[in-house]
DNA sequence: GCAAGGTC
């Protein structure tokens, strides 16, 4: 038997169906797709199926000093144990292996761990596949031309995998213990992460150290034919044309000049056209990029991406190509989408130019093209809004690189008036070109009309605006993986995630991201002791030592070995600080928590967690005093700038992805629970014959409102309510549950007539029901629906459901389908 | 429980 291994899933998949001719059939083993025809199998891995770690000996952070980790051993584990005891099994049987893991650096790793486990099972022959793309032509080349592996690439990724380990978690280790930090809220270093979060770091230094400077600014409006312009004031400043005017004595002088004329004189006009270039094809940074601007999140992009590319409409997502690769046929591409509806009338435009020839970025390799679409085209109800917003973008980018470029016209006119000169620079889109297919990028023109030189123009008004020099701008999420790639931080499937873990360990907040104190700390921390680690030196240092691996020239021990020197090196400067970096650590971490000042001893409010993992406010008196507020019960407290005049206290925002709202101050919320009276509506439904329990809108002090039993605690019947809107009783009444409808009425004009709670409650289940189901993979919102319809409400029921009856029930719907959704619900 | 890199 001949077993082919490849790096995911979807490839394994492919490579069967090309190299089967369509013949292959997929059974499951362990939970693992095997793809087979004849006498061959291929399976997929899930990328690393082995993990460097410590031995077990070394899993107690207090019993070991972080120091001895540099000299621990480093074992790999199995991580993901059903896909290894597949290819175990599958090893035993092959007569011969073939790795055909993606043609990266990382993939030649990953073939090499399979390499491994295929060795403890047999000696048959194993080589090695290099493909750049899953084509049919590519895939045949690549397996009519075996090579064997490449051992030293893999040994320059295993650097990489022992290096950022035993930094990492020494490190980590050592900030977490000295600042008396375990369990959830550790304090972590990393190679990638580090150097990120001082970029942020920086940028907030700059802008707390930045002193705005004020300057002046003169605008005219000039007049031609009954229509105005705006021109601005500008002189000559050492050659250079400048706007600003430092000197406000200056700027009045110029305003003076301006305001004594009636008109200004043309002196130069001038004309250009400028070709507009289509862009580049996308590959992972440029397309968060361009996600970013329709108001995605870096990881929210890139999970709609990893979406459609397992359901089959775009290809892989995480790439560094921006150079579509020889056999995609473009004309064939768009061809797919002459007559698709929303994409038809363009595709056919895109196809009657002369030439269609693709647009090429700087950056070609090996591993994956650029992410364009497959050619299969969704129906758009099978796709929920934003997947649908995110497949517009690929596809139409894929438009722009294949369609033609723009020309604008540029039209410069400088006037002198009053001895002073004005300029105004108008631009006309002339070819809209890739403007046409790409509405995404900015195409807004400019008016200047058609003037002489030596034409005298009116000056209708005259204005000074004061201004001042602004502090440089925080990165946003975009602009940060831009940053990162530049200086070689991260990968493209990595650095969304790395942004994440800054978040999730308490590091930055808000969006665009803003420092804590603690990162403030943290960073501080690593510059005085560890700056390699904070540095992205660190990355450069790595890289060439990579490839001094790759290339033979090196050794995985000696780059190692020279590693651990280093680190130790930082270790020795580290050990007399110990206490003085915990103590500023600590210092940070209660300053991010910090609310206010107790109203009862004058100490700090703290946000704090209680031991059942709910957060509160409590004193740091504590236990001396035992003031506390209580805060929502939904999401991550997060401390934010506002503040409340009244209890001198800062507002607290609850992160809970979509459901994250604004608290406010707890002290506020409190007291208007404490204020407010219940509002009883009807019986209980729970108790109401029994024992006259009654049902009433009640506020908490959370800040949280419902309608639940006047007999709490005996009863406790509860229905949720929305937070924030006035609640208002109408006349008009449920029959069923005996109860009135509300009617909530928030800010906006259009109030939200939520009707009977009871009813409200039971839709609103049923709609969450549709939503949890959604969360499959491979799950639109109308199958969703569909099965809910034949009753299939929730994901229990599914992994219930008999697949066969859910088949016949829910048309379009196979059972092969079901049964992987509930292997999906096992995993 | 630590990192970063794959992948879902």
């Amino acid at each position: 038997m001949r077993l082919i291994i490849t790096e995911k899933d979807n490839a394994a998949r492919r490579i069967a169906e090309i190299l089967s001719e369509g013949g292959a059939s997929a059974n499951r083993q362990n939970g693992v797709n095997v793809y087979r025809w004849g006498d061959t199998r291929v399976v997929g891995l899930s990328g690393h199926v082995v993990g460097v770690d410590f031995p077990k000996e070394y899993n107690d952070w207090r019993d070991v000093e972080p120091v001895e980790l540099i000299d621990a051993d480093v074992t790999k584990e199995p991580t993901q144990e059903n896909i290894v005891a597949t290819l175990k099994q599958l090893a035993r049987e092959a007569d011969e292996a073939t790795i055909a893991t993606d043609y990266d650096r990382e993939g030649e790793l990953i073939g090499k761990e399979a390499y491994e486990l295929i060795r403890e099972e047999t000696d048959a022959p194993v080589d090695r596949v290099r493909f750049s793309s899953i084509t049919e032509r590519e895939v045949r080349d690549a397996f009519a031309n075996p090579d064997d592996i490449d051992f030293d690439l893999a040994a320059a990724g295993e650097a990489r995998q022992i290096i950022d380990l035993v930094w990492g978690a020494a490190l980590t280790r050592f900030l977490s213990l000295s600042a008396r930090q375990l369990g959830d809220d550790f304090i972590s270093v990393g190679r990638v992460q580090s150097p990120t979060l001082k970029l942020i770091v920086d940028r907030e230094r700059e802008i707390q150290a930045f002193d705005p400077e004020d300057y002046w600014e003169i605008f005219a409006d000039l007049q031609k034919n009954g229509s105005g312009f705006e021109a601005q004031y500008f002189y000559d400043d050492d050659g250079k044309e400048a706007e600003r005017v430092w000197v406000e004595d200056d700027a009045d002088d110029a305003y003076a000049d301006l305001t004594s004329v009636d008109a200004a004189t043309v002196t130069s006009v001038r004309r250009r056209t400028r070709t507009d270039s289509p862009p580049t094809p996308f590959n992972t940074t440029a397309f968060i990029s361009a996600a970013s601007s329709l108001g995605y999140s870096a990881q929210q992009a890139m999970s709609i991406a990893e979406e459609l590319y397992t359901t089959g409409y775009i290809t892989y997502p995480r790439t560094d190509n921006t150079v579509y690769p020889d056999d995609l046929e473009e004309d064939a591409l768009l061809d797919e989408f002459v007559g698709a509806g929303h994409f038809g009338e363009d595709a056919e435009a895109l196809l009657e130019q002369a030439d269609i020839t693709a647009t090429e970025g700087d950056e070609e390799t090996t591993d994956h093209p650029p992410i364009h679409p497959t050619g299969e085209i969704p129906p758009k109800v099978d796709l929920s809004d934003d997947e649908w917003e995110i497949y517009e973008l690929v596809v139409r980018r894929f438009f722009a690189t294949v369609a033609e470029a723009a020309t604008w016209e540029h039209l410069r006119v400088v006037a002198d008036a009053g001895g002073r000169s004005l300029k105004a620079n108008g631009k006309r889109l002339v070819e809209p070109g890739y403007h046409e297919v790409y509405p995404y990028s900015s195409a807004s023109e400019n008016h200047v009309p058609d003037v002489e030189e030596g034409e005298e123009l009116a000056i209708s008004e005259v204005r000074m605006e004061a201004k001042q020099t602004q502090p440089p701008r925080r990165y946003g999420q975009s602009r940060l993986i831009q940053t990162m790639e530049d200086k070689g931080l991260g990968t493209k499937s990595t650095r969304h995630n790395s942004i994440e873990k800054l978040y999730d360990r308490g590091y930055i907040e808000g969006d665009p991201p803003r420092p804590t104190t603690l990162a403030m700390a943290v960073v501080e921390a690593a510059e005085e002791f560890a700056d390699h680690v904070v540095s992205d030196e660190m990355t450069a240092q790595l890289e060439a030592d990579m490839t001094a691996i790759a290339n033979g020239e090196a050794t995985l021990d000696e780059v190692a070995d020279e590693s651990r020197e280093m680190l130790k090196r930082v270790f020795d400067e580290l050990r007399d600080s110990r206490e003085e970096i915990g103590e500023h650590l600590q210092e940070s971490l209660k300053a991010d928590k910090t609310l206010g000042p107790c109203p009862k001893c004058g100490e700090d409010m703290l946000v704090r967690r209680s031991r059942q993992g709910s957060y509160f406010v409590g004193c740091d008196g504590f236990p001396e005093c035992r003031n506390t507020l209580p805060l929502p019960s939904t999401g991550e407290p997060q401390v934010l700038e506002d503040h409340c005049e009244e209890h001198d206290m800062h507002h607290v925002k609850m992160l809970a992805g979509r459901d994250t709202f604004v608290h406010g101050c707890p002290r506020c919320e409190a007291e208007k629970a404490d204020e407010s009276e219940d509002e009883v509506i009807g019986p209980c439904p729970e108790c109401g014959s029994e024992h006259d329990g009654e049902l009433a809108i009640k506020h908490l002090r959370s800040g949280s409102r419902l309608v639940g039993c006047t007999r709490y605690p005996e009863c406790d019947y509860s229905l949720p309510l929305p937070r924030n809107g006035d609640i208002s009783v109408t006349e008009a009444f449920c029959e069923e549950h005996d109860l009135p409808e509300l009617v909530i009425d928030a800010d906006s004009d259009d109030p939200w007539e939520l009707g009977c709670p009871i009813c409200n409650y039971e839709e609103y289940q049923a709609r969450t029901a549709v939503e949890d189901l959604e969360d499959l993979s491979g799950i639109g919102s109308a199958t969703a629906e569909k099965l809910g319809d034949a009753g299939v409400d929730s994901l229990a029921a599914l992994r219930e459901a008999d697949p066969d009856v859910v088949a016949t029930e829910v048309q379009g719907v196979s059972a092969t389908q079901v049964r992987d959704w509930q292997d999906e619900l096992e995993a």
